[in-house]
DNA sequence: CTGAAAGCGCTTACAG
DNA sequence: CTGAAAGCGCTTACAG
C-alpha cells in the first residue's frame, strides 16, 4: 500500500507499531528496539519509559518484520514423509518438539508430505525461506535435495536410520537392537526354548534380529531360522500391514499347514513369540484368536507397542518408544546446530524400554502398569 | 545488515532475490513480481524471459518478505490445549489441517498449549502477527482473549463444543447425542433390555445420555438412572482416567456393592455397556477382567473409541470420530472466512460413525474391520 | 503493458 | 548511551 500514509488510512487500520511506540516514549524507533531485545546499553531511566509506553500501547513485535531484518524466522519446519513404517510418530513426536521450541520462542510448521512427493522436492517452507531449520522423518530414502541442504547451511536432523550416506546429518535414531535382546531375555527368563520372531526387512530387521539371536545365544539356545518370519518394509504400510501380520503369524505357528486347524494341548512349534514391529500386532492377534489360541497360556508374546491405551487393556508386554523424548532431542540437537552452524553433525540413538504386562507370562517383577490405579 | 551492499558480503551470500532475477531478464522488479504472481497484465514475449531467468537462477521468492508486504503470512495457527478430554485430536486432525491448506499454499504452526496457559494469553503466534488465521481446541472454556480476537478481526474456528458464549464463532462441533441412540439402539436389537451406561458430565455427557435416552424410549424400555454413571470431565484427564473408568464399571455393575466378587453364571444388574468416553475404557476393561466378566457372552459392550488397531484387535464395537475429516472441515472454514472476512460463523457437527465388532454381540450385519483382510 | 519509488515494520552499523 | 538512516526482499498505486 504504498504512497499512502497510516494516518490516511485510519489510526488502527493495523496493530501498535515501534513507531507508535516511540513516539510516546519520546524516544527513537532504534532504542526502543533496543529496550524490547534486552540489549543493555540503554540508561534505566529511559528503558522505564520505554517499557511503559509499550505496557500501555499493548504492543507486540511484528515477528514477520523482525524475520525479514534478522534474516531468521524464529521456525523450524517438521516434515513428515507419511505413509512411514518408522514407530515413533504422532502427536507425542510434535509434542516433545514443541515444548523444546517453546522455551525459545521459536515456533514448528508442519509440512506433511506424502513419501514420493518428499522425495522429489524440499517442501517450500524450505526454499520459501520460511524457517531457520528442519526436521525431517519418514521414509525419504535420502532424498536428492536433503544432500544438498546440508551444503546450503539449512540445519537438519533426520529422524530414524534412513540418514543418507555421504553427508553427515545430525539425526535421532532407535536402538532396534537392546531393546529386541532384553525381550527375547525376559522371554527365555521365563523358560521358553522355542521362540519365535516376526521382524521387518531392511536394516531395523536385521538389527532386531541381532538382539534376538544375542539373547538367544546367551541362553545357549541355538538360533533357528524357520522360527522367524521376515516382513518386507513396503508391507508395513496402513493397507497392507495387517495381512502382513497374519500372515506371518500362521507361518511362524505353522497354522498354514494345517489349514488354520489347531486344537488346544496340540502344541505349537513354538511356546512364545516376539513380534518386531507395532504395525504387525493387530495381523498377529487376529491369527491367534482365530485358532483360538490364548494368550499367554498357550503363547507367551511380546509386542512392539506405541504405547497406547488398547496396549494396556489387553495387556500386552510391549516396547515402546517415547515418543515426545525423541521429538525432544531432535528439536535440542537442531537447536545446537542453530546457535552454532558447522558444528560436527551428531547422532543419537533412543532406546525403548520394555513395558512388561502379562502377555510374556511372567508378570511377577514388574506390576503391569494396567493395574496400577492412581 | 545496513550501510554495507549485497556485492561487498560476496555474491552468493543468501538466495537469489527478485532484484536478480529482474537484473538477468532485463526488466523492472515490478515486472518479475507480476509474473511470478501470475498477474495477467504482462506481455507474453516479457513473461517468457522473466520465466527463463527465475528458472535459471532457481529463483524462489522470500515468503517473509513477501509477507510483510502483503499483510498476509500464509500461515495458519493451530492451538491445542492440553491435556484435553475431547476425543478426535491426534496426528489424524493434523494430517486433515494440512491436506487442505497445502493446496493453498499455506502452512500450519503449531502452538500446542498447557490448558492453563491458554486460558490467560493469546499464543505468541497471533498476538505477534505470524498467522492469518487460527484454529483452536482443546479445554479453554471460552478464554477471554479468544473473544476479543473475534472483533480484532483474526478469522478463528473452534474445535469443539466449548464455543464461548455471546460471539459467534465458525466451529466444528461433535454429534454425540446421534451415535449414542445408534449404539444403544444395536444393544436393543440384539435384545438387551438393562443396558448400562458410562457418561462424562458436562454438556457432552447431557448429548450423550439424550441420545441413549432417546433409543430406549423408542423401544419402550424405561430408563433407569441406577445403571448410569456419570464421570466428572475434570477426571478424563491422563492420570485420572483410569481410576474412574474402573470405578464406575463397578458402580454399574454392582460390582462395588459385593467387594469385587462376581461368580460368572451369577447375573449382573445390566447385560450390555455402553461406555461413551474413549478416555474411560482401558479402566473399564480393567474392571471386567478383573471380576471375570467376558464380552461379550456376559455382558455386551459399546464404547466410544479413537480408531487405533488396538480397538480393532480387541474386537470392541465402537464410536468412532473422524479426525481427519474434522481438520479438513475447520481448515476449509478458516480459509472460507480467510476469502471473505464478516462472513456469517457457520457451525458444524461432525457425525462419529458406528464400527460394529465382536464385542457387542450381534456381529452378523456388518463384518467387524478387524477381520477384512486386505 | 512497464518502471520508479514508496512502503510493509523491524534491526543495526555508524556517527555522534 | 542515543538517533538518523540504510537495509531486509518483496508488492503495488501511480504515472507514464
Amino acid at each position: 500500500m504504498p504512497r499512502r500514509k497510516r494516518s490516511e488510512t485510519g489510526a488502527s487500520s493495523g496493530r501498535v507499531t515501534l513507531d507508535e511506540v516511540a513516539q510516546l516514549a519520546g524516544v527513537s524507533k532504534a532504542t526502543v528496539s533496543r529496550v524490547i531485545n534486552g540489549k543493555s546499553c540503554v540508561r534505566p531511566h529511559v528503558r522505564e519509559r520505554v517499557i511503559k509506553a509499550v505496557k500501555k500501547m499493548n504492543y507486540h513485535p511484528n515477528a514477520v518484520a523482525r524475520a525479514l531484518a534478522t534474516r531468521r524466522t524464529g521456525q523450524v519446519g517438521l516434515l513428515l514423509a507419511l505413509p512411514s513404517s518408522m514407530p515413533g510418530y504422532g502427536l507425542g513426536l510434535i509434542q516433545g518438539i514443541e515444548a523444546v521450541l517453546r522455551r525459545e520462542q521459536m515456533h514448528l510448521v508442519l509440512n506433511v508430505m506424502d513419501a514420493q512427493a518428499a522425495q522429489w522436492d524440499p517442501p517450500s517452507t524450505v526454499t520459501q525461506r520460511q524457517v531457520d531449520g528442519l526436521i525431517v522423518g519418514g521414509d525419504l530414502n535420502g532424498a536428492s535435495w536433503l544432500k544438498e541442504l546440508a551444503g546450503d547451511s539449512l540445519p537438519v536432523v533426520v529422524l530414524g536410520d534412513e540418514v543418507p550416506e555421504g553427508v553427515q546429518f545430525s539425526a535421532v535414531t532407535i536402538d532396534w537392537l537392546t531393546p529386541s535382546a532384553q525381550a527375547t531375555e525376559r522371554l527365555l527368563a521365563a523358560g521358553h526354548r522355542r521362540i519365535g520372531a516376526i521382524v521387518p526387512g531392511g536394516r531395523w530387521g536385521d538389527q532386531v534380529r541381532a538382539g534376538f539371536e544375542r539373547a538367544l545365544a546367551g541362553a545357549g539356545v541355538a538360533a533357528d531360522s524357520s522360527r522367524v518370519a521376515r516382513v518386507d518394509v513396503s508391507e508395513l504400510r496402513n493397507g497392507t500391514a495387517h495381512a502382513a501380520g497374519y500372515r506371518a503369524a500362521r507361518q511362524v505357528l505353522g497354522l498354514a499347514e494345517r489349514a488354520g486347524r489347531w486344537t488346544p494341548g496340540e502344541g505349537l512349534p513354538v511356546t512364545a513369540l516376539y513380534v518386531a514391529h507395532e504395525a504387525l500386532v493387530p495381523g498377529v492377534l487376529h491369527a491367534l484368536k482365530e485358532s483360538s489360541i490364548s494368550v499367554p497360556q498357550d503363547l507367551a508374546l511380546v509386542v512392539w507397542g506405541h504405547g497406547s491405551a488398547g496396549e494396556q487393556a489387553m495387556g500386552l508386554t510391549a516396547v515402546t518408544v517415547n515418543r515426545e523424548q525423541m521429538g525432544r532431542m531432535a528439536a535440542l540437537m537442531l537447536l545446537d546446530l542453530l546457535k552454532d552452524r558447522g558444528r560436527q553433525a551428531v547422532q543419537l540413538a533412543i532406546t525403548p524400554s520394555l513395558v512388561v504386562r502379562e502377555s510374556c507370562g511372567t508378570q511377577r517383577a514388574e506390576p503391569s502398569r494396567v493395574y496400577s490405579l492412581a
